[in-house]
DNA sequence: TGCAAAGAGTAGAGCGCTCTACTAGGTGAC
DNA sequence: GTCACCTAGTAGAGCGCTCTACTCTTTGCA
């Protein structure tokens, strides 16, 4: 920066105008500063520049697992709505562990990034209440206490409930749902769902699994040789409802002529030729979008902590069609 | 750390040693600042830190899509290699923009971390070039021109071969490739295609596609109504693939008793069971690890480019077969 | 012509840390 | 007892920038 004063002949002070881009500087004096800047391959150092102007201008984002869909797509909604005010993204991940997480946000935290979008599988823990005291946080997940930071996320009964609904009006009434236990947003979902077929007046089949194919699999067996099998699958996810479509097909079963096969996030299996799901879509941009409007509204200033939920969509393909007579 | 120098009654430099691990400072005094830090929640700053340091023991990685599996478990072999040498991964995005790709690098480059690790899907501007210039960089992709930087990349005309020997070993003579056209990888793929075939005596088809999967049902419906259809057919990747595979199962066309189909990469669609895809594997966490790798050599002041060739693997799933007689 | 206000630029302190050079107090060999 | 040497700790400059407060022109208007 001395440099391109001295090669400009201005102080360093006027170098740093011209870099911040600002509307103090004659025009005649901004050009002899880039020439010189780009002569001498100049370019501000921002961890100087953040140090000194106390503020970063930029949004960690902390994902559980960038191999997860959701979790990108997230981020790219950050993204976006980060680049319209002009500020940067920075992503740190866990790599799929809790302590992974844990490391990847203190990085964060150390960065004194003006604020964190929290995308954790579980906050089990209290260490985000933690973060959430020292910057502007806000988590996009699924929430069973209350916490004091923001939170943004799925609205995972009306998911299961647009299942129920969709199901319903097709005639079916033994649906049955494949549950993944305590991992993030199962609870949720069987609760939806319990409560959905209940306000229908229906009797809701559960049957363990988790979020793998190869449990989706092993429930549709179970499933299929029940005294009275169901007319419906509501798979756990996209993925074990494949392994739901693959155990059918191997058995001969026609879906959804046979029977009905759903979904849940609408990931990019779902849209496959082959599996052709109707799946429930979550806006996960959406979620990453308007978590940053949240975040910056923080960072300006707010303290009431706001929890939003978002509606996902029913998305109809072709493994769901009228109950068989 | 004013605050916590005064709160433990020692120097201001005492602290830093106790924060960076020193073996200078008793045992007694690190636990006194030990306590006091946590006492005050006292945490460096990152950004102070380093630039009074000079470096940032950070290594940058940037990714052209966050949603590609690709990026994602690259990034991961960077991180899980970096690790290992203490070092923090930062990620930027270019979210598939080729002016995204260098906003994020850039964005790296005023960071002034030790290194980066490019995950660009296209190198034809002269852009990254000047990257290299500047700062330790490893690119992880396919060039066709020489670079100063160093580079990983997978040997693509060896997974064509992988392809070409899986098939002619099955007996297959009839086969045809789609082609990505000068898609990342693409060119390489075909040009050791034809090779392949040429060196087995046979002569390549070649079909113009994309990576994507209405692209592989095209290719497959052209193909079908060939004059003579070929008895295998070697999609552009694995997506392309199931767009194949859909088109076949729609004609009633037994895969792999009537026809064979094989993928390319390896992602988690090849592994679902309703497509049972066999494909070629890239070991893209090797590609992050091993870029990791050179990065760090570079950093520790080697000059001279190295290029590395990753070798793919085949895996055998259930689309392919001996040839119908 | 005189004076306030606006415009363009500068000096220099300070952001929170690291790092070099230094000091003070032991320790041990001769 | 003296000197060299080690250990534990400190002072203070400096990293590359921003930002406040200030100066010096120029302009506008009574």
């Amino acid at each position: 920066m001395e440099d391109v004063a001295r090669h400009a002949g201005v102080s360093r002070a006027l170098v740093s105008l011209v870099m911040n881009d600002s509307p103090r500087v004659s025009e005649k004096s901004r050009q002899k500063v880039l020439a010189s800047a780009s002569e001498l391959g100049y370019r501000p150092n921002l961890w100087a520049r953040n140090l000194a102007s106390g503020q970063t201008n930029t949004i960690g984002v902390m994902l559980n697992d960038l191999h997860n869909p959701y979790f990108t797509e997230l981020a790219e909604g950050v993204a976006a709505t980060a680049a319209e005010s002009g500020m940067q993204v920075l992503i740190t991940s866990g790599w799929q562990q809790d302590s992974g997480e844990v490391a990847a946000t203190e990085t964060l935290l150390n960065l004194r990034t003006d604020g964190i979008v929290l995308g954790a599988a579980r906050f089990s823990g209290e260490v985000f209440e933690d973060v959430a005291q020292q910057t502007p946080t806000v988590a996009v997940s699924n929430f069973d206490k209350p916490t004091t930071m923001d939170t943004v996320c799925n609205d995972e009964a009306r998911g299961a409930e647009l299942v129920v609904e969709h199901l319903t009006n097709l005639g079916h009434t033994r649906i049955a749902h494949i549950d993944a236990g305590s991992a993030p947003g199962a609870p949720q979902r069987r609760r939806g769902f319990t409560q959905a077929m209940t306000n229908a007046g229906l009797a809701p089949i559960i049957i363990e699994g988790d979020y793998r194919e190869e449990a989706g699999r092993a429930a549709a067996e179970s499933l299929m040789s029940l005294h009275e099998s169901p007319s419906a699958i509501f798979a756990a996810n996209d993925l074990a409802a494949s392994g739901v479509l693959t155990h059918l097909r191997e058995l001969g079963v026609d879906v959804p002529g046979d029977i009905s096969v759903m979904g849940y996030d609408d990931t990019v299996l779902a849209d496959l030729g082959l599996l052709a799901l109707t799946t429930v879509h979550q806006p996960r941009q959406q979620f990453g979008s308007r978590a940053t409007e949240l975040l910056l509204e923080r960072i300006a200033g707010r303290t009431a902590a706001k929890h939003e939920l978002i509606a996902p969509r029913l998305v109809v393909r072709s493994t769901t069609g009228p109950v068989k007579e």
